[in-house]
Order: C-alpha cells, then structure tokens, then sequence
DNA sequence: ACAGCTCCTTGATCGAGATCAAGAAAGCCA
DNA sequence: TGGCTTTCTTGATCTCGATCAAGGAGCTGT
C-alpha cells in the first residue's frame, strides 16, 4: 500500500511521466516551462476496458493525452445508433472537438486497459499565455487533428471496401510505427464491428475482407492479432 | 479608374469589410485589438472559377476567411483520382489543415466568383500573445473545424445514399441559416459530381436521389437552384 | 472444467447503387 | 445567334456488399 494515496499518480514527474512532452508537444520547452508544464499536467487513474473517460454533453474541462492503452470514440445518431468516429492510440490527443461549444460531442470509452494525462484547458491556455512555444504547439497538435479526420474522409469517399480496409489497415500501421513500434504486427483492441461502423461496412464484410487478404498472403490473422506480409501490396490496393 | 490602384483592396477597414469579426472571430475584441487586427488582416483580389487559392504542396503562410462566393478542396489519391473533402461557404476559414506541417494537404479552388481575406498566419500567431481573446477565438475556430469534420465523418458512416444526401442538404442549409439567409432555397455552386464524389456515391445516384425528393415533394429542382419544401421530413430521412 | 457469454467466420440470397449508354438541357464563347 | 462543351437526366444491366442464418472460437467468472 501506498502511504501517501492521496497523490499515487502525482508522485513522479507528471509530464515525464505521462509522455506528454515527448508524444503530444513536439517542442522543447525550456526548464521553467517544462516546470509549469508538470504543474498543469494530472494523472488519473488507469481505466479498464469498458471504462468511459467522457460522453456527449459533459461539460469540457481538459484535453486528454493517452498515456498507453487505446480508446475509441463515437457518437449517436438521431436513430439512436452508435457511430465511431475514431480510434486512439498511445500517445494522442482527444477531446479537442469540445473547445468551441464548452461540451462533449462523443462518447470516449477505453477498448483495453488504458492510462491517460489530463491536461486541464483553462491552465493550459494560461499558460500558453506564458510559454508562446506552448501556443505553437496547440495550434499544430489541433491542426493534426484536423487533418487526421479529413484524411479520414478520404478514406471514406472511396468506393471500395477493400480500399478503406487496406488505409485503415496502413493508418494504424504508420501510427503505431511514429510511436516506435518496430515489427509489422497489429494487436486490434476494436471488435470487427467497431471497425466495420467506422469504415462504414457490415461487420461481415469486414471479416472477409480479412480473410480475402490473408488469402493473397498480404497478412496473417490471429484473432485480433494482424500480422502484415507484404505492405507494398496494401499500399497498392490503398491506392 | 481608382486612382490608388495599389491600395484598392486595403482602402476600407479591412476587418470590417471582410467580416472577419461578425463571421470568423465571434468575441468582440476591444478598440486597440480592432485595429491590431485591422493592420494584420489583407483583401486579395476576388477570385474567379476555377482560380486556386492554394494547393497541396503550397507553402503555409496564412489562412484565409470567406467574404463572399464559395470554395471546394480536395485531394489526389495516389491513383490521381480527385477526392473532395469539403465544401466552403461565406464566412468560414480555410487552410487550418496545414499549420502543423506548413503546407498545404489539399487544393483549394473557388466554386463560383469568390473574394476571401488573407489572415497571414505568423502575424496572427504574434498578436494571439497579445490578445488573449484572439487566442481562445483561433482554438475555437479550429476546435469547430475538427467538429466540423467529425460530423461529416458520422455522415459518410451512414449507409443509405438518401440519408447521406438528405444530411448533405441539411448541413449547407443550416450553415446558410447561420449566416443569415431568410428562405430555403440552396444555391449550389457545386456539379452533382462534386456532390457525388464527396458524398461517395456516383453523380447519377446524386441526380436520381435529388429527383425521387422532388417527386416526394421534399424539395424542388431547378438546375442547381434546390427549394426546400419540407425540411422536417428530410430531417426524418437524416435521422 | 464448465456454462454462458460475446465475438468471429462462413455460406446463401437479395437489393441498392455502380456502371454503361444515350440523349437533353444549360452554359459559354466567337 | 449558333455551335461547342460541360453538366444533368433517365434507362438498362450487373455487381458488390448488406442481410439473414448457423455454427465455431475465445473469454470470463464460478
């Protein structure tokens, strides 16, 4: 047992910690800046699969940078279906869409056991008062996101399944590949039907896309497990 | 002939005209500030159809604001097809996707005649540190950009053509609304294979989906001149 | 180890929308 | 004004992927 519960993830340094310099704020900041940094920057503690780090109408308080683990977050349409809207790895950053209206448009729920930073936003634009750098940084981070999501919808527009399959593929490929990942391995912490309502495909279809593919050698499947054979092929079919 | 022609587009309060205060940056910034921002914001010459206001590869120098007219961007898929990511109308800000990267990820290209306002991006960055609103305004703006984008993607996810087409309407028509248009009637500035291509689904499917509205008697085709006549109804198709 | 889940695969059928084709309407420019 | 190009409509056919269905594989907790 810890003898000091109280701040069990406050201990270390929050922002060495949690990755948050060298993940999601791509600059150096100085000593004193990273100093503020830390102060601003809060553990929480680890979410289980299932767990939900925010939903639509919460009340936005704080961006959340993901520590390890993955999330995945989706809305509803009016027909009361769940729509995902994106998936998130180590390392990236959720919650942006809310700055404009002060509230949550989706749902953020953890795929597997996750760890995330919070970094409360009305400090953090205090701060970026201070550190101009830091205002750099936010402005790139959300232009990221920005054309994370109309990279997105390129995928989308194409007509093929097989092609989205193969970009959403290759998207989680290079992603995991910027966070140091060294072999060609997917581990899928979504469901097939997570992924077939993001791609916009019955879950079946899904499966059998997968199954075409380990068929044509460009991959192995393990259950959740993804083994990629031959990524210059996938990146044909992608196009 | 104006007898300043350098100046012709610099003449008039340039934030005033452009509308950069009332459409892009909604607080209400103080008498200095104005004019901070009056000294940062340019006109450029209006745009005709089919001129470029930018494109992929382009370095990143500003962002530009709508005054009148209307933009499309999209992008090229490694096979060279063209992919429309979005459609841009009075009032709204365009070139946000490159900031991180400084350049440009897609083209932009006016629909119609078109004037917009050139927000050169370093200035505006250096005046963020001065202005505090300026800076909540810039994340703002980009927050609605993410969301923006985040609800196209939920739209694409949807799987019938009519519900695509219906929330393809709904939107242009409440963005309009925002901007303060009075009656339902749409004017395109768009081909049916803009549409079609954005939307994912071919221009013939756009065509016969527009015609089966009209004979529903949702809504009225004159070329690209769409009324709308029942909007609850096509808002029970969006779902 | 077992029951009771959820998740995944594979097969069969059916329909929405792609594609091919041809003509009509509208915009454009000399 | 008339000819040219681009855009739009409408029809016919065919294919890809949705949907329905059934069984298998993998977790989870007891």
């Amino acid at each position: 047992m810890n003898t000091k519960p109280k701040s069990q993830y406050n201990e270390r340094s929050a922002c060495e910690s949690c990755g948050v310099r060298q993940l999601c704020l791509p600059v150096s900041l100085d000593g004193e800046a990273l100093s503020l940094m830390d102060d601003l920057v809060k553990r929480r503690a680890p979410m289980k699969k299932g767990d939900y780090l925010f939903r639509t109408g919460d009340k936005f308080k704080s961006l959340y940078a993901i520590q390890y683990g993955s999330m995945k977050s989706y809305g509803l349409t009016v027909g009361g279906k769940e729509q995902v809207t994106g998936f998130h790895l180590t390392g990236e950053v959720l919650g942006m869409d809310a700055i404009d209206e002060d509230e949550h448009h989706c749902n953020a729920v953890a795929l597997e056991k996750t760890e995330v930073c919070e970094l409360p936003f009305t400090a953090l634009e205090t701060l970026q008062n201070e550190v101009p750098s830091l205002q750099r940084d936010l402005n790139k981070i959300m232009s990221r996101e920005i054309r994370r999501d109309q990279h997105m919808l390129l995928m989308l527009g194409s007509t093929t399944v097989e092609q989205r399959m193969a970009r959403f593929l290759l998207n989680l490929y290079e992603r995991l590949q910027k966070r140091g990942a060294s072999d060609n391995t997917l581990n899928l912490s979504m469901t097939r039907q997570d992924i077939g309502n993001y791609l916009g495909v019955a879950f079946e279809t899904v499966s059998r896309q997968l199954a075409h593919m380990q068929d044509k050698g460009i991959l192995e499947i393990k259950n959740r497990n993804i083994h990629l054979l031959d990524i210059e092929t996938l990146g044909a079919i992608a196009g």
